[in-house]
RNA sequence: GGGCCUAUAGCUCAGUUGGUUAGAGCACUGCCCUUACAAGGCAGGUGUCGGGGGUUCGAGUCCCUCUGGGCCCACCA
């Protein structure tokens, strides 16, 4: 073995194993990446981390993902910047009452009282045990903390650069101060309001969603064509996917140019089994096309409806309350003997089972014509829900984002144009969202686990709430729960009683803290110093199927509250897809859990599969690349071991020799090439450049100089190399840092003090004075794989030796074959070479 | 119905403002124990660049059109 110099520490056997372990713990024990404050406002480089949602585990497109942040966050900090990268849980929210309920077997019911030392027991039932709300905020705060130590292991185990001194969550104190703050600052500007509206309503979770959370989903169905009496006694006939909705009906409408249905327009009807007198109305929004061209108005079927009920100032009769279920009162509209003698029947029957029974009245009065015909539709649903989204009349609570207020949406526009999209076609997206836009954010959720609408009302002397007097809380008392909390001027006692107050039992839209991120996590208004250091921030990264949701909501706040942009640049990242090109479901994404895969493939393999997914592109789920990955990184420990075991060392000034010097000039291109590619985010071609010159590295330069830095052709000759090894390891090693910081820490800690995280990113300057011909390399590469395949197709070892080499070329090649002759006749055993000058490239390699 | 992305080797993908004979990795095959690495190295074949039309001296690249795939939105009687 050669002997080393004594400063170097490298290892007799170098291995991947543990080092996720070993680095990963120092970097948080020594807060390689904590924050440096006192750096100056334009040194500083802040990224508003996606706050991973709490509710089960992590999939591998969050280690896809948070890699590519992570990516740019260690460039940054190695281009000198003071990276502010912290990260939040966000444990808010409907997922986590969900996971909660399951997984405990546990729901809750707000009327139940607190009971102290509660213990869930797991059963197997079906039924869930009922518990107060309090309690159930208990297991929801338990269950989070235990998800979010799991996460936090597996992203030190990835090495995600994050400094976690500054970890939030969406639920805790400080960001329940600042959503209410933002709210409250959004009330006094007026941008917060509440209104009595038709609104989206889940049935199974009983709470309103915004129009940015619903989906279609096909379902069947089935037209049902219904006969409506006319004044004379004649028909007209409809067509509907919901006959239980023909108590709520409040119209028909046809298309005024409609010739069949112009007769009956200013006319009424009588609405079969219920009959109940409606209107025949005109309006340009109905298709003559559809059904029998005229369609029943009901409140509420469809958003349509509510349209045309706006528009034609149409009564209210709801007939579905909030669980979903058909009113247990016959409503009053009704009072026809036939009518008020069926409620009975339907009241309190699910939409579901009202259909079929409705369905079979009508089949019996002679009402419903034909057969029903059963199709497949796209129904409304909330994304997170199982079942169709009904709409009821509630009071809610809303915040204006440009849905109906033309200069803010041109002012939100704007904002869109004014940030930097990577990649810039993601940016089409946001605008064909706001432009669509058709009513306000709503943002008060009928659930328990959230942060509370920080407001109370007034009681009447009848103990009836007064809606219009609010009363809000000052801002020194945040974060207040109006449940238990008492707003100035009142005392407990007053609590739902007569002329005293209600506290608003609501609680906040997940995305209404979530698009507050930046503020949360730069502690607005809590840490002054803090936030004017990093707000606004640079870089936003999240996927694109938030863009309207998440990125949308938190350009309205910070236009509102700040008249800026929450940060200049939002980077997109694509989805993983299967290998059959699908988006990766979840249950796939359970059964390749994150953690198995870091521990087979190695934290830095998978960083470079997640690498080679190039901005916004969707990746497939590759473990080819992986295993890649993982040869690269033991390629790196054995290249660095060699180099080192042969004497690298920084003295550069002996650097001489023309083929050291052809080496360093290509990778002072490689180096200006990968700094103009993360500097436009595109980490993939900066790791592809460094990639591939490291691979000629290893194959051809090291291969060439390996006799002569033994001394070969003598002491400054063999000098020469060790330094230039000294300085391309000391490059190489800093090139691949950001995307294989363990392997990378590990070859620095061989021969360098420091983490090697913090040390400068290369520039061409640090190799400028040593760089010369990068033709020359290239040249003699060539040579080299001729006489190696020469070699191949002669079946020979590559120490065989080539008796005569002849080649033919110009004046510029011969020279650099002259120049590093002895390299080149070392490497490939060759005894004579004879050059001929002609403009045809010819290589010959006589064997022995 | 509107918008965006996409189509290149068996697979995954590069291909810059149009410019020699369109590249890489994987896979596959063969060879080589070469004193960093056999979990290695060296070498090798592979293409109607989705179809059609146009602009140009020249098109994988620009324009038009058709087709396939993906995503977002709208429609929901």
């Amino acid at each position: 073995m050669t002997q080393l110099p004594p400063q170097h520490n490298v290892p007799e056997k170098p291995s991947l194993a543990n080092l996720e372990d070993k680095w990963g713990k120092k970097w948080v024990t020594e807060k390689t990446f904590a924050f440096d404050k006192s750096a100056p406002r334009e040194a500083v480089y802040a990224i508003d981390t996606p706050p991973p949602t709490v509710s089960g585990a992590l999939h591998v497109g969050h280690v896809f993902s948070y890699t590519h942040t992570d990516l740019i966050a260690r460039f940054q900090r190695m281009s000198g910047k003071s990276v502010f990268y912290p990260i939040g849980w966000d444990d808010n929210g409907l997922p986590t009452e969900r996971r909660v309920q399951n997984y405990f077997g546990v729901r809750c019911d707000p009327s139940l009282a607190y009971q102290a030392n509660y213990q869930p027991e797991k059963s197997d039932s079906e039924t869930q045990v009922a518990i107060s709300r309090k309690n159930f905020v208990e297991l929801c705060e338990y269950l989070t903390t235990e998800d979010e130590k799991a996460f936090e292991e597996l992203f030190q185990t990835l090495g995600l650069s994050i400094d976690w001194d500054y970890t939030y969550q969406t639920i805790d104190e400080k960001a329940r101060v600042v959503s209410q703050r933002a709210f409250l600052r959004n009330l006094e500007r007026q941008e917060a309001y509440q209104a009595e509206a038709p609104t989206l309503w889940d049935v199974t979770f009983k709470t309103a969603v915004a129009q940015a959370e619903l989906e279609d989903r096909e379902r069947p169905g089935a037209y049902h064509r219904i006969r409506f009496k006319k004044p004379d006694n004649s028909f007209v006939e409809i067509e509907t996917t919901r006959p239980e909705l023909l108590p709520a009906c409040v119209a028909l409408v046809a298309h005024p140019d409609d010739e069949r249905y112009k007769p009956l327009f200013g006319t009424t009807v009588k609405t079969p089994l219920f009959e109940v007198e409606v209107p025949v109305v005109a309006h340009s929004l109905a298709d003559p096309e559809k059904g029998s061209g005229i369609a029943m108005i009901c409140t509420f079927g469809d958003l349509t409806d509510v349209t045309w009920w706006r528009e034609f100032n149409l009564p209210t009769r709801p007939i579905i309350g909030w669980d979903g279920r058909i009113t247990k009162e016959c409503p009053s509209w009704i009072e026809s003997a036939s009518g008020i003698s069926l409620w009975p029947e339907i009241a309190g029957k699910t939409a579901h089972s009202a259909k079929e029974l409705i369905a079979n009245l009508l089949k019996d009065s002679g009402d419903l014509i034909g057969e029903i015909r059963p199709i497949t539709h796209p129904v409304k649903f909330f994304e997170k829900g199982d079942k169709p989204l009904e709409i009821v009349t509630t009071r809610q609570w809303y915040i204006k984002n440009g849905g109906r207020d033309q200069a803010l949406r041109k002012d939100l526009l704007g904002r869109g144009t004014e940030l930097n999209w990577h990649p810039d076609y993601m940016k089409v997206r946001y605008q064909n969202w706001v432009e669509g836009l058709n009513g306000d954010w709503l943002i008060s959720r009928q659930r328990f686990f959230g942060v509370p609408l920080p407001l109370w009302y007034r009681l009447d002397a009848n103990g009836n709430p007064d809606y219009s007097q609010v009363i809000t809380p000052n801002e020194a008392d945040l974060p207040i729960d109006p449940q238990s909390d008492v707003p100035s001027g009142f005392i407990e006692e007053q609590r739902n009683q007569p002329n005293g107050f209600i506290g608003d039992p609501d609680v906040m839209d997940t995305w209404a803290t979530s698009s507050l991120s930046p503020q949360i996590a730069a502690r607005w208004e809590l840490d002054k110093e803090l936030f004017e250091k990093v707000f606004p921030m640079n870089l936003r990264p999240q996927s694109h199927e938030i863009i309207r949701t998440w990125l949308f909501s938190s350009v309205v706040r910070a236009n509102s509250e700040h008249n800026s942009l929450p940060w200049t640049d939002v980077a997109i990242s694509g989805w993983i897809l299967d290998p059959d090109r699908k988006k990766m479901s979840k249950s796939k994404g359970n059964v390749i859990t994150p953690m198995n895969l870091l521990q087979e493939y190695g934290s830095d393999a998978v960083r470079y599969w997640a690498a080679m997914g190039r901005p916004g592109t969707d990746t497939a789920f590759d473990t080819g690349q992986m295993k890649i990955g993982r040869r690269l990184a033991i390629k790196i420990l054995n290249a660095s071991k060699f180099g080192l075991t042969l004497g690298a060392n920084s003295n550069f000034e002996n650097i001489t020799n023309p083929l050291d010097k052809s080496m360093l000039a290509q990778l002072t291109q490689v180096v200006e090439n990968a700094t103009k590619a993360f500097s436009t985010y595109d980490y993939t071609k900066a790791l592809e450049s460094v990639e591939t010159f490291f691979w000629n590295f290893t194959d051809d330069y090291l291969e060439l100089i390996k006799e002569r830095i033994y001394g070969a052709q003598g002491e400054a000759e063999a000098e020469s190399a060790k330094a230039a090894l000294g300085l391309a390891l000391s490059i190489l090693q800093r090139l691949f840092a950001p995307f294989l910081p363990f392997v990378t820490e590990e070859v620095w800690s061989w021969w360098q003090t420091g983490s090697i995280h913090k040390k400068p990113w290369p520039k061409a300057e640090e190799l400028h004075a040593y760089a010369e011909n990068p033709e020359l390399l290239a040249d003699v590469s060539a040579v080299l794989t001729e006489v190696r395949k020469a070699k191949t197709v002669a079946q020979l070892s590559m120490r065989a030796d080539v008796s005569q080499l002849v080649v033919i070329c110009n004046d510029v090649f011969a020279n650099h074959l002259k120049s590093a002759q002895k390299d080149l006749f070392a490497a490939g055993r060759v005894q004579n070479l004879e050059i001929t000058l002609g403009d045809e490239l010819s290589i010959k390699v006589s064997l022995v």
